[in-house]
DNA sequence: ATCTGGCATGTAGCATGCTGCATGTCAACG
DNA sequence: CGTTGACATGCAGCATGCTACATGCCAGAT
């Protein structure tokens, strides 16, 4: 399991002395992430019951700060608390992936528009920074790292589009994808995929040229979407509804 | 203030026996509730200093489940933590509220288009029933409620749209302008203005017109927009910046 | 063999004690 | 009069005790 990610505690009360681990300042929020990588590294699957006492005697913490963040992740629609029971891991249905990548398209394609029209050499070279690493973290089958810069990416993007509240809910958008099981399709050949089709997205930001950025961006997002969508669906051993696949392209 | 509007607790340790009051089952809720109506209303104002003690003492309960909703109120961004200081309602500024439009523009309007498509007379009639109680509302100056009915007709339209994801980030986005202060303006002559935007909406739906109820409803969004804006801005004292209505309109 | 009721177990949720830390205050010192 | 530094105050954050409740299990009754 994860036990012992955290650092231990005093043997009564008080303050962890120990410095953050992660460079998150909390408790609270180191557990949020740990749980966020036992999600999706499989440790915690979906369905299960799980509590906040077991969960807590694991990591080496206290329930407060572990019963905080699962709040949040029930929150975030990762989790639901049962009452007296514990909490449940939600199995995300290819139903909710579409309806993510619906939202990124209607919201990522008039941002890069937007963007591309403040076309910045600053701008273009730390995208071009995050290409190349992503093309790396592809060679070395690294997922989560390429998916770290794949997301840099787009943010930088979206922040030269000038709307911060967009560029926090499309992260949100995001966390709500990342919590599928490990991959383990093909990877090395769709990261590579992926990562190439932010070369035209690049180009065109390059040109000043909104409509091809758009253009580039739509068909970015659409691919990535069927992808993720096709690979929940053979997770959950069911063909993908051709409504779902709809609504990505419904745009 | 608004203490002891949650229900007393037993002197000392234990489940609170009372009933819920809301209908909200936990304190957290209720909590969580009776701070956004403090804010609403102007009892906890933006820029001050508040803490989870003395917020707890006011309320006649503990200070985990005060903890508890401040948290969540943090991550929605209507209050920040200040370590070792704190809590701080954040001022909502013009910028923010044409960012929030700029989004329920983007994400709105689609989906009312796709809601057209699949006009049914039962959405039809709820809609109508939302509307009539809008303009009830406003006649009796009942700000609150006209706000509900008005959520409502938005989310009875939005749902027919079929993406829960999107609904629910709008929701969010509500949310996140409903913190305002309590508006003074002339109110009356606006909450009849914007429930009056509402009919072509309405009839354009009814009608199966998805152009129409596109049209509509981006010209409903954009008015209510500027409206909050204008709100704003006087409420800070300063003029409108031309780049935030200049977002609101550049879907 | 089937039903039933009480009990053990484990849980979420709330109350509360405790600690390190940020800040304000004020006295002693230059 | 300005500076500094020890102390008081009040805070968020974590640990932990406690209660009501949901559920499973098993003994005893039918």
């Amino acid at each position: 399991m994860f036990g012992a990610r955290v650092p231990r505690h005093r043997s009564s009360s008080g303050r962890c002395p120990v410095l953050a681990v992660d460079g998150a300042s909390s408790l609270t929020e180191q557990v949020i992430e740990s749980v966020r990588e036992a999600i999706h590294s499989g440790e915690l699957r979906p369905g299960e019951l799980y509590s906040v006492y077991r969960l807590a005697a694991q990591l080496n913490v206290s329930r407060t700060p572990v019963r905080e963040a699962m709040l949040r992740l029930a929150e975030a629609g990762m989790v639901r608390f049962e009452r007296s029971r514990g909490f449940r891991v939600l199995r995300r249905d290819p139903r909710e992936i579409a309806e993510v990548f619906h939202l990124r398209l209607l919201l990522e394609v008039p941002a890069a528009r937007i963007a591309a029209g403040r076309a910045d050499p600053a701008l273009v070279e730390a995208m071009r920074a995050e290409l190349d690493a992503m093309r790396a973290a592809a060679g070395d089958h690294d997922e989560p790292r390429f998916m770290r810069h794949d997301r840099a990416f787009h943010e930088l993007l979206l922040t030269a589009g000038a709307n911060r509240k967009l560029v926090s809910v499309v992260g949100n958008l995001r966390d709500a994808t990342m919590t599928l099981g490990a991959s383990t399709l093909d990877r090395s050949r769709a990261l590579a995929d992926i990562a190439a089709e932010h070369e035209p997205i690049l180009t065109a930001v390059e040109a000043g040229d909104a409509d091809a950025t758009g253009r580039a961006m739509r068909s970015h997002i659409a691919h990535t979407g069927e992808l993720l969508l096709a690979q929940a669906t053979a997770e959950n051993g069911v063909a993908a509804a051709p409504e779902d696949v709809d609504l990505i392209h419904s745009t």
